[in-house]
Order: C-alpha cells, then sequence, then structure tokens
DNA sequence: CCTACCGATCGGTAGG
DNA sequence: CCTACCGATCGGTAGG
C-alpha cells in the first residue's frame, strides 16, 4: 500500500507513521486550525517538540497525511477499475463511487482529513497536494469521457461539469454520514442510479 | 430583506450590521478559526474590545451572519418558487437550484460564510443555526416531492439521498468557483439537465 | 527524542 | 465605544 512508504520508497520509521496516522485521525475529526501539534504529541505518546525531529513544520505534517489520503483513495479506484475492466459501464462507474465513498467513510482517516483540511479553502493547498489531487482528477476524467461514450452519461453534458457535481456529492457525504448506518456499496448504487438512470422501459 | 432586520424585528444599529457585514466577508474568505475579532474590528474601524458592546462572543457574531446566510438563500429560494409557481416542474427545479447558487456566489457574503463555517464540522453548529437550516431544508424536500410526483424525477430514487447529494454538489461549487466566470443560470440549467434529463425522444 | 523556553497572537475582561 | 490589560495557547527554537 503506497500510504505505508513515502514518495521515493525510502524506508520509513514507525514513528513518523505513527505521527501520521495520529495526524489524519485529528485532522479528520477537526480540520487543520482545531488540530495541535501538542494533540498529535499527546496521543502519540511524546513531547511535542519531538515532532519537529520528523517534521520541519506543521504544515509539512498535514501535507503528508494530506498526500497520502490523496493517493489511497486514487489508488482505491484505480484498482475497482481495474477488477470491473470486463464488466458493463455502469459497474464500472458504481465500483470507482463505492470506492471513493469507501476510502472517505472507512477505517483510513487519510482521506477524509485530506478533504477537511483543503475543502473551501480552509487552508491553501501545498503544490504537491494540488498535483497528486491533479492526477486523481484524471481518473475520474478519464471515467466520465467513458461513460460518456458508453452512452451511461448524456454526451451533451459538461464532463468538468460532470466530474464537479460527481465529486461535489461524494465529498459532501462527510457532512452526513451516519458513522454506524453508512453503506457504500448501497450508496454507490444510488448514486449511479441518479447521474446514470437505467433505460428499462420504465418510460416508453 | 429579511438580513437588514434581527429575528425579532427589533430595530438594528448601523454599526452591527457593519460588523456582520465584515465578519461575513471574512469567514466567507477565510472560514471560522482564520477569522479574528481583530480583523473584523480593524476593517470595521472599531475597536477589538468594542465589538463586546454589540456580541458577546465571537461565536455569536458567527451564529447571527450564519443564520442570516441561511435565511438569504432560503428566502431567496422560495421567492424563485413563487416566481415559477405556474411554470412547468422542471423550469420550477432549474430556477431553485439558480437561485441557490446565486445565493452562494452572489455579492452577498452571508450564504458562503455560513457554509464555510459549519460544513465538514470546522465547528459544531449552535441551535439557532440548526433551526433555522431545518426550516430550509423542508424547502428541498417539498421540491424534490413535488419533482417526483411530477416524474421529473425518479419515485424510486430515495427522497433524502437525492436532497443530500444535489446539496452537496452545489455548496461544493464553493471551491471551483471562478470569480468571474460564474453563470448561474448556465449552471443550473447544466446540474438539471444532469439529474433530471430530458425525455426528448433522443433515446427510443 | 527530551527539558526548557519564547515571541506572537488569540478571545475576552475591567473600568470607564 | 475607548485604553489597558490578561491568561491561555499557539507553532516553533535552543541546546543537549
Amino acid at each position: 500500500m503506497s500510504i505505508a512508504q513515502s514518495a521515493r520508497g525510502a524506508p520509513e520509521s514507525s514513528s513518523r507513521r505513527a505521527i501520521l496516522d495520529t495526524a489524519a485521525r485529528l485532522l479528520r475529526s477537526g480540520g487543520y486550525h482545531q488540530t495541535t501539534l501538542r494533540e498529535v504529541a499527546e496521543a502519540v505518546g511524546i513531547r511535542k517538540a519531538s515532532l519537529y525531529y520528523h517534521f520541519a513544520s506543521k504544515e509539512e505534517i498535514v501535507e503528508a497525511v494530506a498526500n497520502d489520503g490523496v493517493r489511497f483513495v486514487h489508488d482505491a479506484v484505480s484498482q475497482a477499475l481495474d477488477d470491473t475492466a470486463d464488466a458493463p459501464p455502469r459497474k464500472r462507474l458504481e465500483a470507482a463511487i463505492a470506492a471513493h465513498l469507501t476510502a472517505l467513510h472507512g477505517h483510513g482517516d487519510y482521506t477524509s482529513a485530506s478533504i477537511k483540511a483543503f475543502s473551501f479553502g480552509a487552508i491553501p493547498a501545498p503544490d504537491s497536494v494540488r498535483r497528486i489531487r491533479r492526477a486523481y482528477e484524471e481518473v475520474w476524467r478519464g471515467l466520465i469521457a467513458e461513460m460518456q461514450a458508453a452512452g451511461i452519461l448524456s454526451p451533451e453534458r459538461s464532463a468538468e461539469t460532470l466530474r464537479y457535481f460527481l465529486l461535489g456529492a461524494l465529498n459532501g457525504s462527510i457532512d452526513w454520514q451516519r458513522p454506524g448506518r453508512f453503506d457504500a456499496t448501497e450508496l454507490a448504487r444510488e448514486f449511479t442510479a441518479l447521474i446514470a438512470p437505467h433505460n428499462d422501459g420504465v418510460k416508453p
């Protein structure tokens, strides 16, 4: 898993990962400004100053969490698309949506931490985050183009608007997620049917 | 306009409104934690301590801004629905979406300030905000039920999921709004077509 | 990875 | 609406 290793594949200390795990959890629940390095350090079991042995600044910690978070959802969605390579287009769309929702609401805190830290301009996203995020967006650009070509999504609709619309709706689920009652599979089915309705002869 | 008056219709000092206008602008661009009372006071042209002559706390200022913001979009959408009372259902949906987007991206800062302050749990929403927000949600519940009854939106889809999906997508536009190039009318048309496609015989 | 410390800034208060 | 002030807390640094 890409999260278990830094970008260049260099070995990573378990302390560093423990810090990021904790930061991700706190960022997910509190966002950037509410998350303090004191909280992070205390939860990890070290002194605050010791964080600076591993990272140069708070920004650097948040940046690392956010990058891993986007990589995590990117990998999950790519995997879902690989797994459904031979499935009907609508199934692929549904699998991608389910994977995105699972990355957001599953046990990992990195993806939702990333979104909470940088959505609505809470804090300006560093270049590295923007770059990695853009790479992930390409997956959706490709998928939407595929769906339009397959006739699942109307080619008359702006592909960019569609993408913004869909990802905005998916990420918005952070706000109304009931921790227990969340079923990514069912929700993905519902979302897919919403933007790509079946034409099962319900209407003439 | 409801924003020009406090909830009980009591007269409101111009200073109070100046403070709220400024707070709304700063909250819109910076969110809750990044907006400081010093900034607000300086922009208004008074000393920070003087804010406490009008408000008891930072929370109270933010609460007032957020409440006005939700009232503003609520009024705008209600007005749009009244104005299109005799129009075809799809036109009504489109008008409501356009009104919501305009409230978000128009010159008023209150609505987007409200969303930025309380989305993704940036800060827990006070009871008054939750109550006013719930009243606004009722407008959309009613509208979606109307659309499902009219066959514009599929009755097979969960009305609540539809509402969450749509409002999440609309509010998400805060993130990709290009200040100049924003056309609420065109975007509303696109969004409406997306969730409520025409059946103009394009497909058999 | 620690102890000890710091300047800056926060929301808020006293008292007029 | 002001001057003056405060305790708390923030991210970060020195030096080991």
